[in-house]
Parts: structure tokens; C-alpha cells; sequence
RNA sequence: GGGCCGGUAGCUCAGUUGGUUAGAGCACACCCUUGAUAAGGGUGGGGUCGAAAGUUCGAGUCUUUCUCGGCCCA
């Protein structure tokens, strides 16, 4: 029998994907049709949707986070762009700030080059240069995911632009008076020289000298204790030089002990009762009487003295009460340099101490602190503790191991230490409850990113944007020399502005500040400020230069999508820039996705070999198995990845391709659109009545997750219809029809017609997700543009069939029984293929009545079957094996001749 | 160390306001097919729901503690 009489598939499609090879083939093509401009022309006037794109830092390759970042931002892109919408992505850059700063040092050091030697302008091309390079890199590999954006037109922050527009934007605040100038100690690195933010700190073990030293009583309530030594233990004995004061907690208890041996013999000492016996231990204190018990409440007015009080440390060393002092290590008395940590420079400036600027950006004692000026405060601690033991204030010293903040770059260790920086108010102009307000009218994805927001909004700070550092905006503030009052008018700033416009704002370190003054003020009565904004204000301000600015793009925008870490990061500092500046959110919602983590669920590190590059993937896999791992992972947690995973994924991907192959194969890629409205579905059997219904309410499901951005969900419904009612039912009944009956029957006719709507629905599901496979398969099937210009289809209210799809249902599980009975027989090595099966069935009468109209033959895919009416109420099924002759075309067995094959 | 979030088959995920024997797909095993063929079909095995205690007639679901992991903060 020649298998030209059958009606084989036959498709161009291939099986094997080879998607490393025909996916950047594809990206030439969207390139050549310039497919970014045929999607805005398509949805022009439509409703506007934007996605506003978080600007990821223009250094290094992209990893998986970036990767699953892009790939989730396409993907909901595209849906609404299919949804009708005009879907806009202009893709972004955050460029200023330190770790670029960093590389460029990094390269001065390797060429044996100062940077102090260069000039500042020079020192900021080059970090132009470089986040420029990176911007590119960033490009081709965003790309290269299938994201589709207008990467022609990307936004920066270092775009001049950008930074008019930041100048503006902090011009505001100024204005409002909410940008105010403060002074507090912040961590500080003495290798770069440099404020650190927080995100830019690393908490390493580190070594550290440990001192119990010795604060004599001057005066006291408690008479009993003037005389005596007030002992206090730190880890940074550098900062004693720096000591205004001493804490103590009122409802601990103290201890006045006199110790009777070494070289505190004789003399009286206090301590917290808790921490006896450590500092007991500690100490190597053997020989002790306690003197006297007393409550910390009656420290309350006591006056110490320095510990270098005779070396010309004269000032009085105030007892101050703070809850911050606990028992969990130390003495119970805290000693306090409010110019070195956040807690010593609260409690100081609420008792009306100032903090001095003890050491310089370099990491020296500044000439107020006598006998140690000059001296870099790394070196200082041997030296403190040799003072100490000279004037026998020294108790004890040590070392100790432990947790230290560091910097990320140089993994220096860092200190605290007053500088004079610039704040925005929280509460001075109600900026906090602004934001508060802001948070209840957006919606957030998942949920529970709105509480985590709204944590950190009640308790934060106010929010410090000076930074001591050169590659940034530099801060557009001029300081009155003799009033020390802020320059505060509109048209110096809009000056400065439309400079930085035109020439950027490097011109700010270099030119003369008469320039940005204009004729109305007097350079030299004003201190121009050289620190520059912090990175987050302008990340912060992108809505405004960005979303405010494009006449494609619309404010607020519709979606901000980052990272969970972004919380703190990008969604806090566009909410507070934009409720402070526009009293509003610049978004509506907020999507938030977890971290990357491997196969169990642990963190990608280098040092545990578990990371996996974006490019590794692209290389062996492609880009959709990639964006099939996003689309199918729940974001609201930790997304796990790891090469069995992916290779499930490709599992899938093959089975979803040879679906498709199916569908092309058997209309022979031969598609036309078909008007969903004309069909007449009653004429259609009930099969394709039933297929037709299926794809109805898949449909609806797919609206319903597309809607809440529940893409697994989505994902996991499109690839289960692929399985189990395509593959494994429908195409699999429907084989007989299509291969062997006639071209011209109806029944046929009948099943290429669903053929060809499930072809046209699949490829439109599923294209936000495959974009490139779903593009492939476009391309070859019609002559239009591309798959991603085209929107979703309504299906017809009458494909919906509620009462056919019980029906339905329950002839499945009958189907199911059938099953069972042959594979019964297919164990018992009696039959082979199910159509070597001839079924006797027994049926309650009601599933008798269902079946009335089935041909349980075709539906079971046997040769034949018998069916009897029974009173039992269950389904009874014997399988036997098939008598007569085998169809040589259909390879049903009957006695009788093929009814429709008559050879 | 503190705050927040999470832990359901090997994997990706479902599991309504507590209510039958905890589900799906993939993977796996066995069988069939060789006209979707580096495909396709059928059947099957697989879970102490992170652990323990508690509330309840009844807990994957509620409470507490612990544990592991992630993010943020110190």
C-alpha cells in the first residue's frame, strides 16, 4: 500500500529548534523590519501602557537576575501590546556612582597614576566613557533575550537631560525648604575616601583591639563613687581621643567594687552587676570587694573626667542616660565620640554636645584632638593604649573577632565619622505621610510588597543625598559665606539647569561659579558646594526626566517592576522623589520578583561555584527555554534554577514545538485567517464542538491570569492543553480522520478547521512567552509583518458549550475505562496497538443514552465496539482481541472490508 | 543579632472560609506503536505537606516554638 493514498503531515517546521542559530536570525529580522516602530505605529492612540524601566548599572555583564528581570518586563509588555494597548519599554541606565568611580581608580593604580593629580573633568570623562561602554554591552545582551524596546532612544542618567532635570528636581525641594544641610557621622572609608552609602557596606570578621579603660569620677550624688573609676570597654580605642561622654542605662544595676591586686590595687571601680563576672574574667581580676549596689538612675548629673585629662584633655566627661546600653557585652557603661557613631551622636546632640571634626577624610586626627594630630587612626590604637597605661586608665586590653562593617569595593575596614551633609525632611513638608498615602493607591504584585514598602516609609530617616564623591550631579547649592544661609532662587537654578542641558554638568567643577550665578549674586560671597547627589535621587528622579519628559511615554506610568531588594532601593526613592516634588506616586503598580537562587534554593555565589550566566543558557538552550523558566516560575518567591530544571523546561518547549509541528503538519502550512463569527459550529461533530468549547474556556482562564500577572499559572494551562486534550486526545483520535480519510469529507474539512484556529490561538498565547519560536512559526504561515503586532483574539460566546462539555467529560472518563481493559490485554501480551482492540461495553442507561450519538470506535481508538444496556451502575468493559482482516490504509481490522477503504 | 517572606512528590506548580483516601504536568519505570518518529500513545510507582507541640470532632490550611533558605537592616 503506497502512502501517497494517506493524507500524511507535511510542514516546514522543523522538529529540531536549534535555537542558538535561528533565534539571533530572528533578531536580524526584527531588525531589518524595525519592529519597535511597526509597534507603535500599530497601536497608535490606543490606551497607553509603560512599563517604566529600572535603570540596572551600566557596568559588568548581565546575570540571571537582570536576565529574569528583562525577560518578565517583555513578557508583560507584550501581553499588553497583544491586549491592544500601545505598550511601551524605553529601557534605562543608572550610570553615576561609585562602583564606576572605583573601576576607573582601579585602572589609575594598575597605570600608576594619581588621581589626585588629575583633573576632576578628566577623572568624570572617563567614567562617561565607561558606563558608555557598558550601556552598549548591555544592549546587545538585553537583545539578544528577545526584548523588544526602544533601544535606539534609551534613557540614562548621566543623558545631560538627566541632569537639568535632577538639578530641577532638586531645585524643589529647595525651594520648599525641605532640603536642609546637617551633620552626622557616616561610614566612612579611609581608602576611598569616601561616604559609603549603605547598600555599599559588607559586614566581614575582623580583628579588633578591645580596651577596658578608666573614667574618674569628678562629682557625683552617690559621694561614694567620686574617686572612683568608671570603666568602660569599646573595640575602637582610636575613638577615646574623640570622647565627650560616658551612657549608662537607668534600670541596670552597678556595682562600686575596690579591686586588691595589680595595678588597680586599692583603687575603686563600677561596673554593671550583669557583667561581673565576664569583666571579672576578662580582666584577670581575682582579688575584689564590692563596695556598694546602686541603680544606674542615680549616675543621673555625674561628671568624669578624660582619661588624658592631664595631657590636656580638661573638658568634663557628662554621665547621659540611653536605652542603648545593654549587658550583652562590655562594662554597662558605654563610652560615647559623637563624631563616631550614629547612637554617641544622637544622645550627644540631645544633651547639647556637638560633634567636632575629629578626623579627616583621610582617616587623621585633625588638630582638635590634641597630641594625636596627624596620626592616621588605623595606626593610633597602639599608641592610645600606651597613653592609657601611662596614666593608668588602662584596666585591660585585647583582641576580639567580629562582625565589622567594610567597604564593597576595597573591603576596607570602615568608621564612622561626622561630615556635613545635605537632608530632605521627612516630616518638615510631610513628606512621610505623602508617601504613606501614595502606597494605598497603588496596587502591588504580589500583595505583600505594599506592607514591606510601607515598614520602611514609617521608619526611615530623613534622606541624606550628599555624597563626598566626584561621578555624579553635583549638588546645585551655593552657601552665603557670612550668613551661611542657602541661595534659594528659581532662576539660578534654572540656570544651572539649561547649562547642564547644553554642556552636562562637568562644568560645575571646572567653570568659573560667576557662570551659574548669572549678574545676580556675587561668586565670592558664596561657598559653592562640591559634593555631588547620591545615586539614588537620581534613579529616583528618572519618572521626571523619562516618563514626564517622552511624548511616547505617559506619568505616572503604569507598572514599576524590580527586584524585591528594590523596596528599599529604586520603588522607595521614586516614591519619596515624586510625592516630595508631584505629592503622588509615579506609578499605579508595583511588581516585585524574588531572587535567583540554585537548584536548592541557595544563593548564587562564585566561592560555592552554583552560578549560572545568562550566556551559558543562551548557548545551549536559547532564549525561550530561558523565557519558558520565567514565565513558568512563581515570582512572588525565590526563583530556583539550576541545569535539570532547564532541562525539564526544554522537556516542554519540545512538546509545545511538536504541537505546533502537528498543527502545520497536517494543513500542510496552509493557513487563512477564518472568520470565528461565520463558523457554524452545530454543523461541526461534536469533538471539534468540544475543542471549540476548551479553547473558549482556556481562553477565559488566560484573561483571568494574564490579568493578576499570574504567568506559571498561565504557562502551566497552555502547556497542560498541549499535553493532555491536544497530544494526547484530540490530534491523537483525529489522526485517523485526517491521514486517511478524503480530503473533500466533511469531517475532515471539519478538524482542519479547528486545526487552524488552535494553530492561530496557540501562536498568539503563547507569544509574549516564545516570542521567537511563535515569530518563526508566524513567518512561515502567512505573509504579515510579525506575530507581535498582532493582538489576542475574541472568541466567539458561542464557542462555549457548557452542557457538551459535561458530556463530554464524562465519555472521557468512560474513555479512561476503556483504557484500562486494553492495557490490561496489552500486559497480557494479547494485543499491541489499541486498534488490534475490538471492546465490549456495558453502560448504566443513562451513560447508554450519552453515548447515543458516539462512535466510541473512534473516541477509544479501537477497531471496534459493542455496547449493552446494564442495570449495574458502573461501566463494564472487556477488551478482546480484533477478528478479520487489517485496512491496509486505516489499519482497522474488521471481518467485513474497510467501509471506507475498499481495496 | 533584628524585621519581613517562604519550605506541598525528583522538578515546576495547584490546594477556596479548617471537612472524604492531598492533586496536575513534567521526569521516572514498564508496555505499545513505528503514518507527529531524535516523535506519539497507554499504564504505574512516587508525598510523615520542613520538624515538634497545641487549639479542634477534624489541621497542608489556625497558634506557638524550633529548623532550613531568601531579602532587607544592624
Amino acid at each position: 500500500m503506497s502512502k501517497s493514498q494517506i493524507n500524511l503531515p507535511k510542514t516546514a517546521f522543523s522538529m529540531k529548534a536549534n535555537l542558538s542559530i535561528k533565534e539571533p536570525e530572528i533578531l536580524k529580522y526584527w531588525d531589518e523590519i524595525n519592529l519597535y516602530q511597526e509597534l507603535r505605529s500599530s497601536r497608535k492612540g490606543q490606551e497607553k501602557f509603560v512599563l517604566h524601566d529600572g535603570p540596572p548599572y551600566a557596568n559588568g555583564n548581565i546575570h540571571m537576575g537582570t536576565a529574569l528581570n528583562k525577560i518578565l518586563k517583555d513578557i508583560i509588555v507584550k501581553f499588553h501590546q497583544m491586549d491592544g494597548k500601545d505598550s511601551v519599554y524605553v529601557p534605562g541606565w543608572d550610570c553615576h556612582g561609585l562602583p564606576i568611580e572605583w573601576k576607573i581608580e582601579e585602572q589609575y593604580k594598575k597605570n600608576k597614576k594619581n588621581k589626585n593629580e588629575v583633573p576632576i573633568v578628566e577623572f568624570r570623562k572617563e567614567c562617561r566613557a565607561f558606563a558608555e561602554k557598558w550601556i552598549g554591552v548591555h544592549k546587545v545582551q538585553f537583545k539578544r533575550l528577545g526584548v523588544v524596546g526602544d533601544w535606539e532612544n534609551y534613557y540614562s542618567t548621566m543623558s545631560f537631560d538627566a541632569e537639568a532635570q535632577i538639578v530641577r528636581e532638586l531645585g524643589k525641594f529647595l525651594k520648599e525648604g525641605s532640603l536642609y544641610r546637617g551633620f552626622k557621622p557616616v561610614l566612612w572609608s579611609t581608602v576611598e575616601k569616601t561616604a559609603l552609602a549603605d547598600a555599599e557596606v559588607e559586614y566581614h570578621d575582623h580583628k579588633s583591639d578591645t580596651i577596658y579603660a578608666a573614667f574618674t569620677v569628678v562629682s557625683s550624688k552617690i559621694k561614694a563613687l567620686e574617686g572612683s573609676d568608671v570603666i568602660i570597654w569599646t573595640t575602637t580605642p582610636w575613638t577615646i581621643p574623640a570622647n565627650r561622654a560616658l551612657a549608662y542605662n537607668e534600670s541596670l544595676d552597678y556595682l562600686l567594687m575596690q579591686i586588691d591586686e595589680g595595678e588597680f590595687k586599692n583603687r575603686k571601680i563600677v561596673i554593671a552587676e550583669a557583667l561581673l563576672e565576664s569583666v571579672v574574667k576578662d580582666c584577670n581580676i581575682d582579688n575584689f570587694k564590692i563596695l556598694n549596689k546602686f541603680k544606674g538612675i542615680e549616675f543621673k548629673d555625674s561628671v568624669c573626667r578624660h582619661p588624658f585629662y592631664d595631657l590636656g584633655y580638661g573638658h568634663d566627661i557628662p554621665m547621659l542616660e540611653a536605652r542603648f546600653v545593654t549587658t550583652e557585652q562590655g562594662t554597662g557603661i558605654v563610652h560615647c565620640a559623637p563624631s563616631h557613631g550614629p547612637d554617641d551622636f544622637n544622645l550627644c546632640l540631645n544633651n547639647g554636645i556637638k560633634a567636632i571634626e575629629t578626623v579627616d577624610g583621610d582617616g587623621k586626627y585633625t588638630k582638635n584632638v590634641p597630641l594625636f594630630e596627624g596620626l592616621h587612626i588605623f595606626k593610633s590604637n597602639p599608641v592610645v593604649i600606651e597613653k592609657l597605661k601611662e596614666q593608668k586608665k588602662l584596666l585591660s586590653n585585647g583582641e576580639l573577632v567580629h562582625s565589622y562593617p567594610h567597604s564593597w569595593r576595597s573591603k576596607a575596614p570602615l568608621v564612622h565619622r561626622a561630615t556635613p551633609q545635605w537632608f530632605i525632611s521627612m516630616d518638615s513638608h510631610k513628606l512621610r505621610s505623602k508617601a504613606l498615602k501614595a502606597l494605598e493607591e497603588t496596587v502591588f504584585y504580589p500583595s505583600k510588597g505594599k506592607e514591606r514598602l510601607k515598614a520602611m516609609i514609617e521608619t526611615r530617616p530623613d534622606w541624606c543625598v550628599s555624597r563626598q564623591r566626584v561621578w555624579g550631579v553635583p549638588l546645585p547649592i551655593f552657601v552665603h559665606k557670612k550668613t551661611k544661609k542657602i541661595l534659594v532662587d528659581d532662576w539660578v537654578n534654572e540656570n544651572i539647569a539649561s547649562i547642564y542641558e547644553k554642556e552636562g554638568s562637568d562644568c560645575w567643577f571646572s567653570d568659573d561659579p560667576q557662570k551659574f550665578l548669572g549678574d545676580k549674586h556675587k561668586a565670592e560671597d558664596y561657598e559653592k558646594i562640591s559634593d555631588i547627589v547620591e545615586v539614588w535621587f537620581d534613579s529616583g528622579s528618572t519618572h521626571s526626566f523619562v516618563l514626564e519628559k517622552r511624548q511616547d511615554l505617559k506619568w505616572p506610568a503604569s507598572m514599576y517592576l524590580e527586584g524585591s531588594d528594590q523596596h528599599r532601593g529604586w520603588f522607595h526613592s521614586s516614591l519619596l522623589e515624586s510625592c516630595g516634588t508631584r505629592g503622588r506616586a509615579p506609578f499605579e503598580s508595583i511588581l516585585s520578583h524574588g531572587f535567583v537562587v540554585d537548584g536548592k534554593g541557595l544563593k548564587m555565589s562564585k566561592s560555592v561555584g552554583n552560578v549560572i550566566a545568562p550566556e551559558d543558557i543562551l548557548k545551549k538552550y536559547g532564549a525561550d527555554i530561558l523565557r519558558i523558566w520565567v514565565a513558568s516560575s512563581n515570582y512572588a518567591e525565590d526563583l530556583r534554577i539550576d541545569y535539570s530544571i532547564l532541562d525539564q523546561h526544554a522537556d516542554s518547549y519540545r512538546k509545545i514545538r511538536n504541537t505546533f509541528r502537528y498543527l502545520l503538519g497536517n494543513i500542510n502550512d496552509d493557513y487563512e485567517e477564518i472568520n470565528l463569527e461565520k463558523i457554524d459550529i452545530k454543523k461541526l461533530p461534536e469533538l471539534e464542538q468540544f475543542m471549540l468549547h476548551k479553547i473558549y474556556s482556556l481562553d477565559e482562564n488566560f484573561k483571568k491570569y494574564f490579568k493578576n500577572y499570574d504567568f506559571h499559572n498561565l504557562y502551566k494551562e497552555l502547556l497542560n492543553f498541549c499535553t493532555v486534550d491536544l497530544s494526547a486526545f484530540y490530534f491523537d483520535i483525529r489522526k485517523d480522520c485526517l491521514y486517511c480519510d478524503t480530503i473533500e469529507s466533511n469531517k475532515r474539512k471539519s478538524a482542519i478547521l479547528v486545526l487552524k484556529i488552535i494553530l492561530n490561538a496557540l501562536l498568539k498565547w503563547f507569544a509574549p512567552i516564545l516570542s521567537f519560536t511563535t515569530e518563526e512559526i508566524f513567518k512561515l504561515v502567512g505573509n504579515k509583518k510579525s506575530i507581535h503586532l498582532e493582538k489576542f483574539i475574541n472568541f466567539p460566546v458561542n464557542f462555549k458549550n457548557d452542557s457538551l462539555n459535561l458530556k463530554w467529560l464524562k465519555l472521557i472518563k468512560i474513555r479512561d475505562v476503556c483504557n484500562l481493559s486494553i492495557e490490561e490485554k496489552r500486559s497480557a501480551k494479547i494485543i499491541g496497538s489499541s486498534l488490534e482492540a475490538s471492546l465490549k461495553i456495558k453502560l448504566d442507561s443513562e451513560s447508554f443514552k450519552l453515548i447515543k450519538d458516539i462512535d466510541l470506535s473512534e473516541l477509544c481508538i479501537t477497531s471496534s465496539t459493542q455496547v449493552e444496556k446494564t442495570e449495574q451502575n458502573e461501566v463494564l468493559v472487556e477488551t478482546e482481541k480484533a477478528k478479520g482482516n487489517k485496512c491496509p490504509v486505516c489499519w482497522k481490522i474488521s471481518p467485513q472490508s474497510c467501509e471506507r477503504h475498499d481495496v
